[in-house]
RNA sequence: GGCUACAUAGCUCAGCUGGUUAGAGCACAGCACUCAUAAUGCUGGGGUCCCUAGUUCGAAUCUAGGUGUAGCCA
């Protein structure tokens, strides 16, 4: 096969350490985890690296909200997202932190290396700044009205509703989100990478194989759109690495999250000493390096990120293989639909391999988005993996553990079919090292199609009614069981899990690729256990139901101890009296602060209308406006309209509670919609 | 707003550089089988290839415009 062992180092995207993972992030590391175990199983030397990014203004400040260091919040992250990628076998050599010293080391070394070779430059720009927190503001921290079409609440850099781009200054009536003060402008030096000065270099790498078309198409466009200089510090406070010589400044949390990739890797070679960093790294290496990640990010690492290396003297990436984003049924992941499924959520209901074998089928090695249509994947799992695949071993060990107690046939009854099956194997290996995953476990079904349809054919339920017709029939569920041990080899770096329930049952040392070249006879079987069972509709729901509940308010409501005197109870009124009011079912589409005013939330409403309805509710002292957008409740649809201060309120919504903090708007039970009359 | 992609059967997707009646799996219908986790096999119905205009002997495929969806704009 392989005349010399590759040395292949792999990379999935960093997670921030802000978040959960989530099944839009698991796309890319089941992935890569499949490609690697793949390179693995054929005799690669491939190391697979990862670490959690923990740098950045919004780690500083989750961890200021949660009243602890940002070192307590990434050490809590870093349990969490390794225990959600043990959970889904994603299985890193080394996963590792950006806030780990090699990291520290690496940063400032390339970052001397750099300025050593003239690419580093000062200037002094002007800024948003927080007067009250006493800091610079990220333009994603400054809120404000868009300049363009008036729309309120918008962040620092482009606007929700009209999609115009422009820079905070612009914003009319910009606050800070963090303190809510007005930022004001204030000076300071910043550093910059001098990225025109690598123009060239990187005209002529983007050009090459080192990515897919589609992502160097769009360098072309920031190639004409000209390169401009890289803007790599950060005031104080800031949480990440201190640049050399520059007190105050800090490294900016994108300068210093790839190099994490050779940190985690350079923290597994001082653990395992067959692995040579500089081998790996060295500006003329052959060894090959690969990034997997999401399209989303493809800037950093097809121009900053080999940049940054070229000028710092190390190689550049093999390649960068981006990937598309993950919808649910079609549509972006949704908190309120509950299709935001969190990787812990998903495992505390359903099996990994369902979803990694759904992944596979669908992803290619281009940039598409891939849907995960909860439907398609109870039916695709359903049937290709326990109709197909897992019965075969089902329907042919049977017999032979109980007339030849699991012992197989010596010889091969349809040596044919079984060297088709072999051939099969190059082009499947092919397809895997191409990444073209659905393609591959197409060309897999169809070999358990084959096998079905030769045990079909061969009818030993019939022989074996027969006298003397015992060793055909063992002949026959043999060679099936043998079809069925060289598809779980091409199934393995999907299906890690199932293949080693697999090489248990067969009684067998762990499966590689090279192993396909020879069928298992004379060889003894373990009894049959069911390898994988179905996925039931109730569990889909109850992870969708789980998802759904995440959602709760934040803030803790407090349990009533002693009953308390209530509001007597009004006067009598006929049903007339009552059916002249018109409730409906309302979704709370978006809510908003109102400027100006310290008690109303503005809420835009959709009760099945051509239009929404705006509406000015006095909730703003218990709910936070993101802990109701997406929530359903009940809306006074044929109130006269009201001209208020702040615009026109069409209605209202309905609320208990003598006030301030106790205050609760009412929500319907799971399933009305909006629209429904109330009666 | 500018740009880059994508749009094929009820669902999920193949269709390479334009070449006969457009394919697969699932779902659906009928039949067969009963070794197997009600699994499997055979047969069948089902498509304005997003819309419009063009290039061409010939367009799902190329070009332009439009619509929808996603992403990027440091």
């Amino acid at each position: 096969m392989s005349v010399k062992q590759r040395h292949i180092l792999v990379t999935s995207a960093l997670p921030y350490a802000n978040g959960s993972i989530h099944l839009g992030h698991l796309v890319e590391y089941i992935q890569t985890d499949i490609w690697v175990r793949f390179q693995k199983m054929q005799g690669q030397r491939c190391t697979y690296v990862c670490a959690d990014d923990a740098h950045g203004t919004p780690i500083m400040l989750r961890a200021q909200k949660e009243g602890i260091s940002p070192e307590a919040l990434i050490a809590r992250t870093d349990k969490e997202h390794r225990a959600d990628f043990a959970g889904f076998y994603v299985d890193f050599d080394n996963f590792h932190s950006t806030h780990s010293d090699e990291n520290r080391e690496l940063a400032e070394t390339i970052y001397k290396k750099l300025r050593a070779n003239g690419y580093i430059e000062t200037r002094t720009i002007e800024q948003a700044y927080d007067p009250e927190k006493e800091m610079f503001l990220p333009d994603r921290f400054i809120k404000g009205t868009c300049p363009r079409c008036g729309a309120e609440d918008q962040y620092g850099d482009n606007c929700e509703v009209c999609g115009a781009t422009y820079a905070p200054t612009e914003l009319k009536h910009p606050v800070s989100a963090i303190s809510g003060a007005t930022p004001i402008q204030k000076k300071s030096e910043h550093y910059f990478f001098n990225l025109p000065a690598l123009e060239p270099m990187l005209r002529e790498w983007t050009r090459g194989k080192h990515m897919q078309p589609e992502i160097s198409n769009k360098l072309n466009e920031w190639f004409e759109s000209g390169l401009q200089q890289w803007d790599i510090s950060r005031d104080a406070p800031y949480f990440g690495f201190e640049i050399p010589d520059a007190p105050g400044k800090y490294f900016y949390v994108w300068l210093d999250a790839p190099m994490g990739y050779m940190a985690s890797f350079k923290n597994l070679c001082d653990k395992d000493k067959s692995l040579n960093f500089d081998d790996y790294w060295k500006a003329d290496s052959d060894y090959e390096v690969y990034h997997f990640i999401g399209k989303d990010i493809a800037y950093f690492h097809t121009l900053f990120w080999p940049a940054t290396l070229h000028g710092a003297g190390y190689r550049k990436p093999s390649a960068v293989f981006c990937h598309g984003f993950l919808t649910v049924n079609n549509q972006k992941m949704s908190k309120s639909r509950g299709t935001f499924i969190t990787a812990r959520t998903y495992l505390d209901n359903l099996n990994p391999e369902y979803l990694r074998y759904y992944f596979a089928a669908k992803l290619g090695s281009g940039i598409d988005d891939i849907d995960l249509n909860l439907e398609d994947f109870t039916l695709r799992v359903n049937s290709d993996l326990v109709g197909k695949v897992v019965n075969i071993a089902s329907r042919c060990a049977g017999y032979i553990n109980k007339k030849f107690a699991g012992r197989l046939d010596p010889g091969c009854a349809a040596p044919e079919l079984y060297n088709d099956f072999v051939t099969a194997g190059d082009k499947i290996a092919a397809l895997y090292e191409k990444r073209e995953f659905g393609h591959a476990m197409r060309e897999i079904m169809a070999l358990a199609d084959r096998t079905n349809e030769y045990i079909d054919e061969q009818k030993p339920w019939s022989l074996s009614k027969e006298a003397g017709k015992e060793s055909e029939v063992l002949a026959i569920y043999s060679m099936g069981i043998n079809l069925f041990r060289l598809l779980m080899i091409y199934l393995k770096p999907v299906l890690p899990k199932m293949a080693e329930a697999s090489e248990a049952f067969l009684h067998i040392e762990p499966l590689t690729w090279a192993d396909s070249a020879t069928p298992l006879t004379d060889h003894t079987i373990s009894k049959f256990k069911p390898l994988m069972t179905r996925i039931e509709q109730e569990k889909i729901d109850r992870m969708v139901y789980a998802s759904q509940e995440n959602l709760t308010p934040t803030h803790i409501k407090k349990e009533r101890t002693a009953t308390m005197n209530i509001e007597p109870i009004a006067e009598q009124i006929e049903f007339d009296d009552f059916a002249k009011i018109d409730l409906r079912i309302a979704r709370i589409v978006k809510a908003d602060h109102v400027e100006g005013a310290d008690k109303l939330l503005q809420l835009t409403l959709d009760i099945g209308e051509d239009k929404t309805r705006n509406v000015f509710a006095g909730i703003k002292s218990a709910y936070a406006p993101e802990d109701l957008e997406g929530k359903l409740t009940v809306m006074v649809a044929n109130l006269k309209p009201r001209k208020m201060r702040f615009g026109l309120s069409e209605g209202m919504v309905m609320a208990a509670g003598p006030g301030g903090k106790d205050l609760w708007i009412l929500e319907p039970h799971e399933g009305a919609q909006p629209g429904m009359r109330v009666k």
